[in-house]
DNA sequence: GCCGTTTTCGGCCCGACTGTTTTCAGTCG
């Protein structure tokens, strides 16, 4: 059993016991929920090793908890309490303005158990009689299960973060703001958004308010108060806006961005050393110690400054606090892209003007892998076409002098692990990316296998999105990433980060997990067209996020040196 | 339910905003 599926199901007892009484029991399960689910250990090995209680936040009772989901696959705890109330409680969460408090009162008093019961209920006006509801909740309500059933989900960071520079952008065209910061999980470059958060320095509060609840964007006000607003946008998400004073920047970026786990965990060590953090700074007694800058607060906090990225709560704060946090990959280091198509194959742009663009990015190589093979998915190209392309290319390198283009293909992994391209071919390519783009039911061994198999080839390179999964549509395929990581290292063939905004695969955690096992990966945009050569940013984001360094990443060499390590 | 370099019991992050209330609980991040 996997770790998130069991991190899963203690997040599901937590959100039973946020309808009860104490509020710190959900706390306690949600503590070690967070703390399996970003363990790089397998859970079950951890057991093996009889050291479940060494982990934050599990003490006896849980690990006896964990025991049993690997013995048995559930938990009875969990089955009792969703029997006792039985309700939807995701999506009946999803609605703005109910949380657990209310769902159990209105199955207790309704017996309401999901949205469509909800619904109902409302249209007959009973919600209004509850105790502490009334016409107006009753009306939030009924606005509310139509957005959610709308936009019930978070959406991909590549598709929110252009929306949230739009906003900023116009929000810093105002004489009156001094400063604007995208801040949330936007700025800690999380793969799924669930609304946008923007920070505004200014002396003219009330005025930002104004012109932020009646922007363009903006279809509908949330709540409105002097320091915190919150509006939806046209596009189906909700943005939250927080006006700050400048002496405070620092204090209120950090609040702002999260996340709430690391938030949670800094305000507690400031407790521990007698001072007190929130968003208006760092106080010991009434005197404030910092607040003008991230730096000088994590400084004062005893600990080096903590990149965006990294702050999860996922043992970022401890490695700060033994200065021993890497360097992370910067968003300038990417010296080319190796995966790249064009019109030979899917791609909507001609191999003239990818290799324009890239130039035009500043790199010093970039490597164009159309699809090849047998395959007829995306157009894939025969050996014949192969060979023309290649000729293509070689005129193209002859008349470049700031940019090389190195000759590649992206050929397809068969169900059997055979590429469907002949080795003879693979051989006189300068790069081979491999990648699995179907066949993904069958289970854990063969597909480990499958990739191992390509993985042994020693014309491949590159396995180009190593687990097939994408977000929030299909589920990664099983796979043995321990001995893919260990086969990935002794065949000298590198891992890609793929920067697609519905893949970025490798994930920030995977990432983090082969880094351990000594690998270095690629970070490639897999771009079919020339805007998406820009996705590379979300690319070096989730490297970020998995904690790799500029060495990590072999396409920050040099071209010299990348192509010593090819061959 | 977890945890401890003041504690094995008594804490557990902190503040803004709303709606339904007459001082606050619930929600949100």
């Amino acid at each position: 059993m996997e770790n998130k599926e069991i991190a899963e199901i203690l997040y599901n007892v937590a959100d039973f016991l946020e309808m009860e009484d104490n509020p710190f029991r959900p706390k306690a399960y949600r503590r070690a929920a967070h703390t399996i689910e970003f363990l790089t250990e397998n859970i079950s090995e951890v057991r093996e090793e009889g050291n479940l209680e060494k982990l934050p936040g599990i003490g006896k009772n849980i690990a006896l908890k964990i025991e049993e989901i690997l013995d048995t696959g559930s938990l009875q705890y969990l089955e009792e309490l969703r029997k006792e109330i039985p309700v939807d409680f995701d999506a009946l969460m999803s609605v703005e303005g109910l949380g657990p408090k209310k769902i159990k009162h209105l199955y207790e008093e309704l017996g309401i158990k999901n949205l469509e019961d909800l619904e109902n209920q409302a249209k007959r006006h009973k919600i209004r009689r509850l105790k502490g509801m009334g016409e107006k909740s009753e009306k939030n309500i009924l606005e509310n299960i139509e957005f959610a059933k709308k936009h019930g989900t978070r959406k991909l960071l590549g598709y929110v973060l252009p929306i949230a520079q739009e906003l900023k952008t116009q929000l810093d065209e105002l004489d009156i703001t001094d400063d604007v910061k995208i801040a949330g999980s936007i700025r800690r470059r999380k793969e799924t958004i669930g609304d946008i958060d923007i920070l505004v320095i200014t002396s003219h509060p009330q005025k930002v308010m104004d012109f932020f609840i009646t922007m363009d964007m903006v279809v509908d006000v949330i709540n409105k108060g002097p320091s915190k607003s919150t509006v939806r946008l046209n596009e189906g998400i909700e943005c939250d806006l927080r006006v700050f004073k400048a002496n405070v920047f620092g204090a209120a970026l950090m609040y702002f961005t999260g996340s709430k786990e690391t938030n949670v965990e800094l305000r507690r060590i400031a407790i521990k050393n007698n001072l007190k953090l929130n968003e208006y700074g760092l106080f010991k007694g009434k005197n404030r110690i910092a607040g003008e800058s991230e730096e000088e607060l994590f400084h004062k906090l005893g600990m080096n400054y903590i990149e965006p990225e990294l702050r999860e709560n996922r043992g970022e704060i401890e490695a700060a606090t033994e200065k021993k946090l890497p360097e992370l990959v910067g968003y300038h280091d990417i010296k080319g892209d190796l995966q790249i198509h064009t019109k030979w194959s899917d791609g909507s742009h001609s191999l003239e003007e990818m290799v324009q663009s890239a130039s035009q990015i500043g790199y010093e190589y970039i490597a164009l892998t159309d699809h090849a093979g047998s395959l007829k998915i995306a157009g894939s190209m025969d050996e014949k076409r192969i060979k023309e392309q290649m000729k293509e290319i070689n005129k193209i390198n002859n008349g470049m002098d700031d940019i090389t283009i190195l000759n590649g293909v992206e050929v397809n992994i068969g169900s059997d692990g055979k590429l469907d391209v002949e080795n003879d071919l693979l051989k006189d390519l300068d790069i081979v990316v491999a990648s699995i783009h179907s066949g993904f039911r069958q289970n854990e061994d063969k597909i480990t296998k499958r990739l191992i198999t390509a993985m042994a080839n020693e014309n491949v390179n590159i396995i180009g999105h190593p687990t097939s999964r994408k977000i929030q549509e299909r589920q990664a395929y099983d796979l043995d990433l321990d001995k893919i990581f260990k086969v990935s290292r002794e065949t000298n063939t590198f891992l890609e980060v793929n920067s697609q905004p519905n893949r970025l695969d490798l994930s920030d955690v995977n990432i983090k997990k082969s880094l351990e096992h000594g690998c270095k990966l690629v970070i490639n945009t897999d771009a079919h067209s020339q805007d998406q050569l820009k996705y590379i940013n979300l690319g070096i984001a989730t490297a970020r996020r998995g904690w790799a360094t500029k060495m990590d990443i072999i396409n920050t060499l040099s071209l010299k040196k990348l192509e010593k390590l090819f061959n």
